[in-house]
DNA sequence: CATGAATGAGTTTTCATTCAT
DNA sequence: CATGAATGAAAACTCATTCAT
């Protein structure tokens, strides 16, 4: 009870899970896995070292955890963002508005990049986990060019899957740079670019008219 | 003759720095800074560990040597796929062709992006040191969008710096999907869009009016 | 079980920083600051290495307690050996028989000139340290010196200062000799000699005819 | 030839053995046998590491061929201030100053302190060396003091042998307080006051009355 | 749940020594 | 003699993990 740890009525429990989650999200996102230590998480967090093995089986689930809450979260954001049935080209201006949101105010992409980079080669569970959410997020990209392409919004000789792929890279190499530079690389207008560009590239050929 | 790396006469003396560079240079790109070890830099350059700090003041030497080789070379062939005075439009191709090269055939692109991103926030110079890479190479385009539009082969109602980061973030971004995903994310399709996709929107404008 | 220094319940604590600080004390006096390693200290404690790492951040935080633990206590000893009022011939005569006991029961003498012989030029700060003590010390000695003086005990042409450093360059010197060759050395009858020289020389004269 | 080793015509071979020992006693005397590296000694004397075992056969040996010339010239030095035959007043006067020389003008005086003291419990050898020099070193003292007492210029009522260690230590421990702290410290004055105590004390009683 | 001392394996680094040239 | 690359053992330090309380 001296220890500190006593809380006032009302204030809310705060569960050092979430703190502790929240902690390690942080770490994750600024130094990467092997260089965050479960000292240093547990200290951000408010508690000591032991309490981390409460929660979590070991540094390895927390990880886990981590980019499973982080993952679920940001494609809820992203499903939230583009409701269906909404015009495509919203929905393409949505989804890099969803990005920037949460490069900017959240580290919740940077910590998605870092940990990808970081587990090609260290954690080929987790890098297959990062596989599927890539391969998620391309596909739901593609289902809009798709239905673009349907709508007669977009060009048909175009294949999604690769216009996908261009438009998602676009997105990680902006913010990467914005994150190493953020006072040469604008980000909002970086994305506007590509988005502009995207869509100017998808437009059917005529007299091409993006929005 | 058992005690290990010393050399019979004519073995050809391999000096074993260079070894050791190539050695580092993969173990970063794969494995990350933190993740390497020198033990294992050494084993694999087929030295021992003490044989690393024959050359190299520390671990950090090491690394700063080794992003130097490596930042340096890729530059060095980036300016001999880009001769003065070349067409414009060649050049950019070019450009994406030799990081095509460099991510598939060497990882040489990997190491930087690898290093790059883990760099961010735990090794400061390291980082100002990438930071200055990147300057350069947005610069470097940034010159060749300038000359295209006084050329009169680019519309010149687009910032070059800011297309210039649009197309670098592309190709680092299309770069790590590879990495992660080399079945499904075909590079050189994704850089050939990446460059299409960008010299349509480069193109003066006809009758494109995009916002 | 098997895994160490768990203690059973009720098998008295045992204070293993307290262990280490006695043992790290008697290595280093021993053996000297470099001469000893970490894992000698811990395994003389009887912990493991690590363990010195969850009370003291390095070695040198372990030498420099060491040295508050040691410094503080012999000042304190040797204050408590001189009240405050007593005859300054006697004063005297309890200095060195503390110096004595602390340089033949305990090793806390030889504790103190074996790290401030070694520290002199290879850690400035802790040779600062051992300044300020001996700076203590002798002004401590001057003092009692100055009080014989003007008591009319000591004859008043001798400068405290001076006399003071004699007389514990006198002590520190004969224990070094003692330290080395005990059985020909008995410091007990040095110290005496040594006190009894200084007392002859600090007698007023009356027909003292020094060379 | 070009690597700086060349020596013009006359310039004296400068054998580099002589050179490695001026190197070594240097550091030894001011960061201690553990505390110096061959690599350093090597770099102090302007060659490399490996011409150190062209000369030694490895540290150890180098460190004794290092005391062993220092505490040969020291002896030398000291018979050669105190000729056969001399006033015995004059003789102890005379140590002191070859000491106090020895002490200021060049390092040997610390080198044999540093080395006395870190080897005891470190190196049973070479403190054995010590020991037989601290005994020589007394014996001489004590010599001079039986003369003394023979010629009736000393008090016979003093044992020679505990004068000498408190006289030597006297020396000794007065060196170490000016190594520590030379601007508080004036050796000279210190080793004066010594002198004069000692030979006060050692002077025939007529009416000196020691406590 | 939480603490904090302790472990033990692994990491970086140092350094005396060897040896081909 | 001298060099300098290389070894190998030992040192300092880190850190994920365990466990009694």
């Amino acid at each position: 009870m001296s220890a500190g740890g006593r809380r006032r009525r009302g204030e809310r429990a705060e569960p050092s899970r979430k703190q502790l989650m929240v902690a390690a999200i942080d770490c994750f996102a600024r130094l990467g896995y092997q260089g965050t230590s479960i000292d240093r998480i547990a200290r951000d967090a408010g508690v000591t070292k032991g309490a981390v093995y409460c929660h979590f089986r070991d540094k390895e689930d927390l990880l886990f955890e981590a980019v499973k809450d982080r993952v679920g979260s940001f494609e809820h954001q992203v499903l939230r963002a583009v409701p269906a049935g909404q015009d495509v080209v919203l929905a393409l201006r949505n989804v890099a508005e969803a990005c920037f949101f949460h490069a900017t105010v959240s580290n919740h992409r940077r910590f998605i990049i870092t940990l990808m980079v970081e587990a090609l080669d260290t954690n080929p569970r987790l890098s297959a986990e990062f596989r599927q959410m890539l391969r998620r997020f391309r596909g739901f990209l593609a289902s809009i060019v798709r239905i673009g392409q349907e709508q007669g919004v977009f060009r048909r000789d175009v294949e999604p899957e690769v216009a996908s792929s261009a438009l998602m890279g676009g997105i990680m190499g902006a913010e990467i740079e914005h994150y190493q530079d953020p006072q040469v690389v604008d980000l909002r207008r970086v994305l506007d670019l590509l988005i502009d560009q995207t869509l100017a590239w998808l437009a059917p050929a005529r007299a091409s008219t993006a929005a």
